[in-house]
DNA sequence: ATAATCTAACTAACTGGTTAATTAAGTTTC
DNA sequence: GAAACTTAATTAACCAGTTAGTTAGATTAT
């Protein structure tokens, strides 16, 4: 005992874990023993790391919505035109989400929390991450607009709907499998999935080319 | 004092009372204290109607669930063909969801706590209510199908793609306010959700007439 | 080189506040 | 008198956060 692990190996355990039972359990539903139990550590660890719960939780959402924004900033960044660029920018987001099974439960339970006085964190997730995606998403959506290549669709409705594609399956991934009888997060069933929300943004975004229309999935 | 209210009355008022407050907190994070509160009764009163927090989390919903099921199958049993009997049913669910604030709170949390163990009250909600809306949907959709008048989607994405559409655009609504500077619940939005929704649904699912192609909002 | 010291990393055990739930003894109205 | 309540006190559990240490290894002093 004593010093054993390296520090920094500690610390992310104590993040894993938290963003773990923070995305099953929700903010007030879990529980520190329980993060302390999954991080192979003991629970005044946490207290040496962090202040306390509120801010191990929003050390979690950093890291989650961090992760995000520098993913999909990878995309918006390029300099792609309009259409090949929203698409990449979906295919990007939807990958993230995928990746990790917490994040879609995390980020769902914070926008619930997005009443006045609910969570000292969402002004901060919004400004820092939020709130510059969605700009830099609503710009590519004017230009693609004003080129003529995209419908003239209202970013505040178009957005919430993409993302409300991508989050949604994969949250609510556990009921869907209790009513359809499989699971839907197998590789191929989330690669079906990655086809068919593409196909829709190209449907509900892009103007139809003269000749061709591509056909639905879903 | 006494024997005041009518017994139907004070047991309304306790579910109306812990519908939002389940709704705004979850389970874990409502306080009974607060029910008793805000329906103005005594916290004991909460016991001598309700064996405890989860009977009487449970009895939340079956309200909320009950109410959807009884409004979409007013729809789903009527005689329509497949494509008016769509639009009717995606009409009916939204107007449903939107009627009340603290629904798709409610059931975005309980979709959440579909993991094992999680919540004892999901199995009876999927059993008695999504269930067989989702069999009954599913079976309107392979009927379109069948008679050529919709595209050959998979009920398994396309039936969640549409409560994607709607839920998380009212769930993530005290979001939005922060982003976009306006409220996205005033009549005129939901009206123009409403609108969006439909017309992503018949894009999707209709197989497009010779002729026309009607454009896209959202 | 090696003993003494320091410090970061970590733990076991406890504490105190919160909260769900119970109970007993009433009050009011039909 | 019975159903529908209130008041208020109480219990038991739970759980976030604290305290008072222990340990390993690096640093310094000799």
């Amino acid at each position: 005992m004593g010093s054993r692990g390296q520090p920094a190996e500690s610390r992310a355990a104590i993040l894993k874990a938290a963003a773990r039972e923070f995305a099953e359990h929700g903010i007030a539903g879990a529980r520190t023993d329980a993060i302390a139990r999954e991080a192979c550590v003991n629970k005044a660890l946490l207290y040496y790391y962090f202040q306390d719960k509120e801010t191990l939780y929003g050390a979690v959402l950093d890291d989650a919505f961090g992760g995000l924004k520098s993913t999909v900033f990878g995309v918006l960044d390029g300099d792609l035109p309009p259409r090949q660029k929203m698409l990449a920018y979906v295919g990007a987001y939807f990958d993230f989400i995928a990746s990790n099974p917490m994040y879609p439960r995390l980020m769902q339970r914070e926008m619930m929390r997005a009443r006045e006085g609910q969570s000292q964190h969402i002004d901060k997730v919004i400004k820092n991450y939020i709130q510059p995606i969605f700009a830099r998403v609503s710009e590519v959506l004017r230009q693609g607009i004003a080129d003529g290549e995209f419908r003239p669709v209202n970013p505040a409705h178009f957005v919430p709907s993409m993302v409300a594609m991508i989050v949604f399956y994969f949250s609510s991934a556990p009921m869907m499998q209790k009513i359809v009888g499989f699971n839907p997060l197998t590789p191929e069933r989330v690669a079906e999935r990655r086809a068919a929300v593409l196909d829709f943004i190209s449907a509900g975004l892009f103007r139809p080319s003269p000749n061709a229309r591509q056909g639905a999935r879903s």
